[in-house]
DNA sequence: TGTGAAATTCATATATTCATATTAAGTTGT
DNA sequence: ACAACTTAATATGAATATATGAATTTCACA
């Protein structure tokens, strides 16, 4: 039998606004569920493959607390610049982040939600577990 | 072709969670904050690795309603046995699924429900987007 | 022109994935 | 007990994909 996990709280730290997220994927999913998962599930997979590199991680992680140039993100993952510049390469084609010029630095941000939303899960599960 | 699940609505229970969800990651985040996530990035990346696999995504998935033969995940996902099976190890390693033998055949489920909360959103951000 | 920032290219190493056996474990029938 | 059959796991190698590093290139600006 599948765990009944009931409400998942997303451990919203400021406890203010509970969301009472039921959970899409329990017993009662349903074959039309399964249909739309299994039409989304090779663009889904090109994003998690996208975001599952513990580098390009910690680079959305930085990013979601504001946009950051590539030189502020060498440093802050203590990586090299064309590795750091190899990674946003993906992150870009893939969509997660966009550029903005400004004279010589390049200064990037999150796209859209999308890489937020899972970063909050992926911070509870992880780093909140205990 | 398609299991009965139980419920057979239009699906679509969801009408949850509308954005509101304070994100953990927004400006206010902190250093303490990037230096757990930090420590847990590889643990996380592996993780995102294990289920960035279009085959192993619909696994999990379709164990989220409830546990599964090999068999059936292998008509499930027009898949081959050695091919389920071998993405199987994978999520068993990761400690993701867990096996259970009655007789011949050995049934999947969820280890946990990490890989559900997973799910959830990947369902959001990929199924109900429009 | 010269310089620093970021991107691109390319070669190489490493990892995943898939197909095709083969093996292991459990069941049934005799 | 033993052979035949079913289900699942594994071993192996070829094909792909991804990662890493060095060298080069583009761009903005002084």
């Amino acid at each position: 039998m599948s765990i009944d996990h009931g409400i998942s709280d997303t451990g919203n730290k400021t406890g203010q606004e509970q969301t009472v997220a039921l959970p899409v994927f329990d017993k009662d999913i349903c074959a039309e569920d399964m249909d739309k998962m299994a039409a989304s599930a090779m663009e889904a997979s090109n994003f998690l493959k996208a975001i599952s590199h513990e580098g390009r991680l910690m680079i959305l992680c930085h990013l979601a607390s504001g946009e950051r140039s590539v030189t502020e993100l060498e440093e802050l993952l203590s990586a090299r610049q064309a590795a750091v510049s190899q990674q946003l390469s993906r992150l870009r084609l893939e969509g997660l982040v966009t550029p903005r010029r400004e004279g010589k630095t390049i200064y990037y941000s999150l796209a859209d939600e999308r890489p937020r939303q899972i970063m909050e899960v992926v911070y509870d599960l992880f780093c909140r577990k205990d």
